[in-house]
DNA sequence: AGACAAGATGATATCGATAACAATTTGAGA
DNA sequence: TCTCAAATTGTTATCGATATCATCTTGTCT
């Protein structure tokens, strides 16, 4: 048996752990464990003394609230879900910073999981989210099994799919066209006066953003009368910097007259034009490239590069946002679209003034 | 009243929510709740033929296990939570990607937090993640307040510190020396002929690890006769790309003559070479430059960079392997350190040959 | 002074699953 | 065929907080 009586160790260890309960805390004090219990949120009624009595002790015993506990009863869980394909891309992890922001002082935690651009992980980590009975969930894409959705339906709590605008929402969508912004950067980069446009994506339509990145390119080019776009599959999505390496000298053994090319992410991007600096040619002079996203990147290398600018960080704020409003309003039914902007940014890799750069 | 004797609607909505519960799965199948309990359960003894009859019921009703009412009686949250500083820097959602991969098929769910940076952050992270009653906790650094390692002693969790060796480690560590790290880049630097040392990094030190790397840099350069470093500080950590192209701007114009420039980071030196590139300086001949975490970017830029590379995705999956081991054996108070590794990696950008690139 | 509203606190039932133990069935070996 | 262990299933209490309703103060207004 352990000295008891030594109240103090040097150093504080794990494996002091007391089971410390609200009721323990209320004895303590000397009031019912419901006052506790009215102590720790910030509208119940509780005399300020009387509060300030129980934190003194709470912070003396070192308690520590137990919300699985809380969530049981008053069946709310303070969880919100969300899915994103990726925690390393930069645009989801902007979007989740987003979420969690929006989420800061209104006692809702975020449950994070990344699909892996995979609508059956998606599937598995939807199942996994609602075990934790999030009270909202928010998702990327409009692209899910069926069983999800279904497991969705049924869950009855608020869904916002984020980053597209799917042809058949759930509940809410937060988002913009892909194909739309892709589009309005082929005209604008025609009306430049680039003429024999070339695209750079990954071979399945796995990453749905990205598949309607590429038909929004294919149908402008087309109908700007520019013929078949000369498009390049390179690699599973998302495509890594190396594969938008590979895959813009892959385009011009096939196609060496190309003027422009866009691909499917600024880090694609930036990967060909690195390849072909190694090789020599200098973009915008030899061949122009663009990206989409706008990724920090973008605004830093040599030369800076044409993209997309998605307000990543806002997709998130506006999804939490609608969210939150859908619980304290309790609608679960609310079919809205919250259109997030997106711009072009014009810059160096696709200047048409060529100069050589240094 | 709603018609209920129209069995399907043609789209699945929020709203058609029921509360079912494991009992109202028994009375439907014809056993107790316990069974379905337990054909949840893949240790647990049913029969083969219960289980499937339990679960065509789970399926046909779209009955979701409820996880908070379950860890409430089991006493098993099922959660591990990891704070890490940022989940935009691609080091840190490498290792978040590490630990969510190991904890694959463990029955556990990250609960992940990001602290910007700030100890006082840090601290309402780990209440609020206690209140959730992980069963694990994964930190970054090994800098906490007072009050955060009260909380984490007394939690009686088993608790892993990572990507540094604290010098007063909590419990578990799985690290390494970020000091020892950048001495040995700049004494591998040194025996290729460099002398004239620059650096590159923060202006606080909130970034613990930032620290580390800059006081062993400060350390070698003196050890190995160099004289005092060169150093810039340059905006709160994490610093960004852009402000590595400010910084290496003021270096350069205090001490023309730097030869070589080691950032806390390879995103600050990649800033810092684009801005040079930009200036007309070419790197290596012009300027040399290192940066540390073997960032994408780096093996793909023009010129590559030489860097540390870290095992940041090892890192994840050893603190989560190590507390899921103390989990299983039971012991709460196991003091191990689990080195991880990391090495230098020379690139173009410190190329003593310095062939004048492209 | 009496009445009543507002505020503070307490008692009890409950959320939905699971631990722990009890009861029953099944099957193998004597 | 009988016995006993293993496998299967059921019963009841419980995890720790909170909803709900009841009770008790306090102060104000007539």
């Amino acid at each position: 048996m352990k000295n008891e009586d030594e109240p103090k160790d040097k150093r504080l260890k794990p494996g002091d752990a007391q089971k410390l309960t609200m009721a323990e805390v209320a004895k303590y004090v000397g009031v019912s464990a419901m006052t506790v219990s009215r102590a720790f949120r910030q509208d119940a009624s509780v005399s300020e003394e009387t509060r300030k009595r129980i934190m003194e002790a709470v912070d003396a015993l070192g308690y520590v609230l137990d919300l699985s506990a809380g969530s049981l009863s008053s069946r709310r869980s303070g969880f919100i879900a969300a899915l994103v394909p990726s925690i390393n891309n930069s645009n989801f992890s902007d979007t989740a910073r987003g979420i969690t922001d929006a989420l800061e002082n209104t006692g809702l935690q975020l449950l994070l999981g990344y699909t892996d651009y995979s609508a059956e992980k998606e599937e598995e980590l939807i199942e996994a989210m609602l075990r934790r009975r999030p009270e909202g969930i928010i998702l990327t894409g409009g692209s899910h099994t069926a069983r999800a959705r279904r497991m969705l339906a049924k869950a009855g709590i608020p869904v916002v799919e984020t980053w597209e605008l799917p042809e058949d929402p759930i509940n809410h969508v937060v988002g913009f066209s892909n194909s739309e912004a892709m589009a309005l950067l082929v005209r604008t980069l025609a009306s430049q006066g680039y003429r024999k446009f070339g695209y750079i994506g990954g071979t399945t339509a796995r990453d749905t953003r990205g598949s309607q990145r590429r038909s929004g390119f294919q149908k402008t080019v087309e109908e700007l009368g520019l013929g078949p776009g000369r498009m390049i599959s390179f690699g599973v999505p998302p495509i890594t910097m190396e594969q938008g390496g590979q895959a813009i000298v892959s385009l011009l053994e096939r196609w060496p007259d190309t003027e422009v090319v866009l691909c499917v992410s600024d880090l694609s991007a930036f990967g060909a034009i690195m390849e072909c600096t190694r090789r020599g040619m200098k973009v915008p002079r030899d061949i122009a490239v663009a990206g989409f996203g706008d990724y920090e990147i973008s605004s830093i290398c040599h030369p800076r590069i044409t993209t997309i600018n998605v307000d990543c960080y806002g997709i998130g704020r506006q999804a939490a946002a609608r969210l939150l409003h859908a619980l304290q309003s309790g609608e679960a039914t609310g079919d809205e679209i919250t259109l997030t902007s997106y711009r072009v940014v014009l810059r160096e890799s696709t200047d048409r003034a060529g100069a050589p750069t240094v």
